[in-house]
DNA sequence: TATATTAATGCAACTTAGTTGCATTAGTCA
DNA sequence: TGACTAATGCAACTAAGTTGCATTAATATA
């Protein structure tokens, strides 16, 4: 997980602009410790006092994906999409299904066995998988 | 996997009418080796020379949903939902990020492994899980 | 087989999440 | 400080799915 400042640092360089909306974006979801839709990221934004345009928003959210900086998720009990700062390592979604909150995990050793295993039974080459556990997180039980 | 003949027969049982409609979309579904999204469903229908009202195909896919004869499942790469009749075992998907298929995979052993980390390490019961597999299908690669 | 009951249907109008075109605004560099 | 153009914001649109309500038809019963 990067700071903001490197964030900033790394789209100046590649000669984007640091605007008010760009910043406030980031920053609050790097404050976020779960992962925001896009009205949660304009109310988040609207409580800063930041001025948040719906299409402003979601034209960022494309930019930032596309720059690496956040990825999308889409979890199975949503309609809406979800967007985090893109953590070093990548991770999977604990949701729990009483209070709705999203934990992160990371698992180790990860499904290479099951990518080798698919690789070798069906010639399917695995470039990447999606992973989110449903359940009670400990409050909720 | 059931059998046409059986899902009537349950649902008749049960005290629900077998429709036109109804029976059409099982079917439907139960020829499709992929899921498919509601549009899909209808296409499908009216290529056979059946009805179909979008509101009457989303009213039936939450119906069965909630009988437990089909299941919704969300691609991270797609808008739509998408329907498939429940299987026996639960499984997986690969999905061809070239020509867009979808295949089915059962993993031996499955994820148990890292339900009881999680449920350990965090107190977090894991309930359910969805997992998809993204990549090149042997055709594609 | 006819009839009553109500599950299922179908239209139209709506909602929600996200997108597009285009004129305007504001970061950045020289 | 000004020029350049990336980024913005409005309004209008699209796609996917939902809701209310009057109508139709599957089934049980007489």
């Amino acid at each position: 997980m990067k700071a903001l400042g490197e964030i900033l640092a790394e789209l100046s360089k590649g000669g984007f602009r640091i605007t008010r909306a760009r910043r406030s974006m980031i920053e609050v979801l790097l404050d976020s410790r779960l992962p925001l839709s896009a009205e949660g990221l304009i109310d988040a934004l609207l409580g800063k006092k930041v001025p948040a345009n719906k299409t402003t928003v979601y034209r960022e959210l494309t930019f930032l994906k596309e720059m690496g900086i956040v990825q999308e998720i889409q979890f199975l009990h949503e309609r809406v999409k979800r967007y985090e700062v893109v953590f070093g390592g990548h991770h999977h979604h604990l949701i729990c299904m009483g209070c709705k909150r999203v934990e992160d995990v990371e698992l180790e050793g990860e499904l290479e066995k099951y990518e080798r295993e698919i690789m070798n039974s069906r010639g399917f080459k695995v470039l990447n998988h999606t992973l989110e556990f449903m359940g009670l997180c400990e409050d909720c039980r």
